[in-house]
RNA sequence: GCCGACAUAGCUCAGCUGGCAGAGCAGCUGAUUCGUAAUCAGCAGGUCAACGGUUCAAAUCCGUUUGUCGGCUCCA
């Protein structure tokens, strides 16, 4: 009882360590932060968080809490100055170009965006105006001021700047029951606006403005056309520098540009969304399908095939008809009449899933708990009808084939099984060097099943994730209606991001195809279904590949893994030797025949980033070896005279399916 | 699906306010037989995405269709 004895003045701060400091109430974040914590913190403050909401370092303590102080090293830092730089850029095109109006301005991954409202579009030379007195403002370091005002002064304010915009969006906020309207300003432009703000436009750094694009108010293309100008901003010019060269790198290595380059697929307008491949692409697709297969036979799986057509009765017990036909290809019955819509003249659909089949393929017999884990694999193809307006190169597409396996179990064998999968996972990403990270997605609010079900399902899925010792990240709510997941993210060999593999756990499945199997009590009991994938689609694994290498594959997945260059034309009879030699090992291997000088062969098989180029003239025939130069540029690439036979084990060790 | 931009030789791209379709690379032919990122010469290659319109004349202007690219309420 000793604290409420203490001065009702007083408020008491718990900070992240657990460290507690009692301070006057009324004291700002930013002279507690310089009063008790240090001056250094003091400086390098942007923002905090007081019991988990986040507030302005100009806020008063007016209560005892939990206080963390953000600076630039969070992430949640920059995400923070990009808001700032999205104020600074809106106050800047309402001084240049008079009579914009503005409207919202968020942030978003990769940096911020503002929208305007202005009969004139803005052309690059304005963009540059802009972000150069943009930069100046953040120079000028204008303190973030944070003011509350009432709806009526409100209205009055941004009404007598004819900001009708910003009045829509007054009414809105009140009218969902708010009180007041936070006001921020910097130098003499002011805005509305959540916050919080960092303490000063100085804070921001550097801002670059990369686009503009039209939008429409609210997203909506009946309202108003708007004006968005695409800007990032970073702490410092060498981070905006790094970013700027990843972007640069990311254009590089672009999937659709590398494909045509080396020649992996190809698509034409009379199969939008669906992709040919190449002698090569495909190469790197079937080794992708062999290296799965031949893991998951490892692993217990046996490798079914189903139809790719199914009568509509199937979609109707799936549940696919009524939630999923907008994505269906549906074939339609000729015989049906006309005026119908085409759902109801539908008979069959391709199937956009492998799901189904594979139940309907466990009902077939009857089951026994003695054949549980049953696991199924299919990597049949797909087709599911994206709008047009979202394909994208290999990544978003309408016919694939995807690395599919449900797996039926009894639920005490979901924890054993589920640590047997992201071993299975964690070996995969890692034979391509994809760093990954596991999300950890529970209960969403609309789901089917009890909690208790839930309860056991998602302490299942969690101890088997904590058991492999994975880092995770906790995605409350995020979980399918049918069962929770996980989902893993791979990071690749530039940083970016990409969702691959999923473990889901499905209790609505077995549920609605009435599965079974017999117990050892000889009675029949419900399996639980786990669905996963690890490469997710090969369309777009491949897609992500090509640009995690940037089209440098290993030589295991490298279409053409040597190229032999015979120096002249006296060398091809050993060059033709050295090819039999390795084709015999099953590797993939040309010569090339072309007359034209050695450079000339180096430069091709160089720039088609075979892996191996060897190197064959007076010394290799007279040896009975070959001199090979790995992918790569100078002295450093070339290996030196080889015999045949020690080059072959080396290229064999290589060759090999790292799972 | 919606909005915007774009579509010229296999590839990368020129082609001005409408006036005979261009280059480099790749390909083919010939010469050259060459040692670690481009040997030389010649030849061939196009219904300018498709369809319709305006015009004496259309790759170029207009319309429709197809495809590709970028974006599509991720806080005030």
């Amino acid at each position: 009882m000793s604290e409420s004895a203490a001065s009702a003045a007083e408020v008491t701060i718990t900070l992240p360590d657990g460290a507690q400091k009692s301070v006057a109430a009324g004291t700002t974040v930013a002279d507690f932060v310089r009063t008790q914590i240090g001056v250094g913190l003091a400086k390098a403050a942007l923002f905090a968080k007081f019991d988990g909401a986040e507030i302005d370092l100009s806020r008063a303590l007016t209560q005892s809490g939990k206080l963390a102080i953000f600076t630039s090293k969070n992430p949640e830092g920059l995400d923070l100055v990009r808001h700032d730089a999205a104020h600074i850029v809106a106050s800047v095109v309402q001084r240049l170009f008079p009579g914009t109006q503005v409207t919202i301005g968020p942030t978003t991954d990769e940096g911020f965006y503002y929208d305007f409202f202005r009969e004139k579009p803005f052309t690059p030379e304005d963009l540059e105006a802009i972000e150069k007195a943009a930069n100046e403002e953040v120079r000028k370091d204008h303190p973030f001021v944070r003011k509350e005002v009432t709806r009526e002064e409100a209205l009055e304010l941004f009404g007598k700047m004819g900001e009708k915009f910003k009045l829509e969006i007054i009414e809105d906020i009140f009218s969902k029951g708010a009180k007041t309207l936070t006001l921020y300003s910097h130098g003499d432009w002011v805005d509305f606006c959540l916050g919080p703000h960092g303490p000063s436009t100085g804070r921001v750094g550097v801002i670059k403005l990369l686009s503009v694009a039209g939008a429409y108010w609210r997203g909506d293309h009946r309202n108003a056309q708007l004006q968005r100008i695409y800007g990032t901003a970073f702490f410092n010019q060498k981070d905006l520098d790094a970013w700027t060269n990843l972007q640069e790198e990311a254009r590089k290595r672009d999937h659709r540009k590398l494909g045509k380059e080396l020649d992996l697929f190809a698509f034409h307008p009379a199969a939008p969304g669906a992709v040919f491949w190449t002698a090569n692409g495909t190469m790197i697709y079937t080794t992708l399908q062999y290296a799965m297969r031949r893991m998951c036979l490892a692993n217990g799986y046996v490798e079914i095939k189903t139809p790719l057509l199914f009568n509509k009765l199937l979609w109707e017990k799936s549940g696919h008809w009524g939630k999923y036909r907008e994505n269906m290809f549906l074939v339609l019955d000729p015989e049906a009449d006309e005026t119908l819509p085409a759902e109801e003249r539908a008979t069959f659909s391709l199937k956009p899933m492998n799901c189904p089949s594979h139940h309907l393929f466990y009902q077939m017999k009857k089951k026994s708990y003695r054949e549980l884990p049953l696991r199924l694999h299919t990597q049949d193809v797909l087709h599911r009808n994206e709008a047009t307006g979202v394909l994208s190169g290999l990544t978003r597409v309408r016919q694939f084939q995807q690395d599919d396996a449900h797996i039926y179990l009894m639920e005490s064998q979901i924890t054993e099984e589920v640590k047997k999968l992201a071993a299975m996972i964690s070996k995969v990403y890692s034979a391509f060097g994809l760093t990954f990270t596991a999300k950890f997605a529970t209960r969403p609010a609309t789901k089917i099943g009890d909690d208790a079900l839930w309860d056991r399902a998602e302490g299942a899925l969690k101890a088997a994730l904590e058991e492999t010792g994975l880092a995770y990240e906790l995605k409350p709510g995020d979980g399918a209606f049918y069962g929770p997941k996980i989902d893993f993210d791979v990071a690749d060999s530039i940083g970016r991001k990409w969702q691959l593999g999923t473990i889901q756990l499905d209790y609505v499945a077995p549920e609605r195809f009435e599965l079974a199997y017999i117990g050892s009590d000889n009675s029949e009991h419900k399996p639980v279904v786990i669905h996963r994938a690890i490469y997710g689609s090969f369309e777009r694994f491949i897609g992500i590949l090509i640009e995690h290498f940037a089209g440098n594959f290993p030589v295991w997945l490298a279409p053409e893994q040597a190229r032999i260059l015979p120096v002249a034309e006296r060398h091809h009879a050993w060059a033709r030797e050295v090819q039999a030699a390795m084709l015999k090992k099953g590797l993939r291997v040309e010569v090339d025949v072309s007359q034209g000088k050695l450079g000339a062969m180096i430069r091709d098989a160089q720039l088609a980033k075979i892996p191996y180029a060897l190197v064959i003239g007076d010394k290799e025939v007279e040896a009975k070896g070959v001199s090979p130069r790995k992918h790569g540029t100078g002295k450093e690439a070339e290996l030196g005279l080889l015999t045949l036979d020690a080059f072959l084990e080396k290229i064999c060790a290589e060759a090999e399916v790292p799972y």
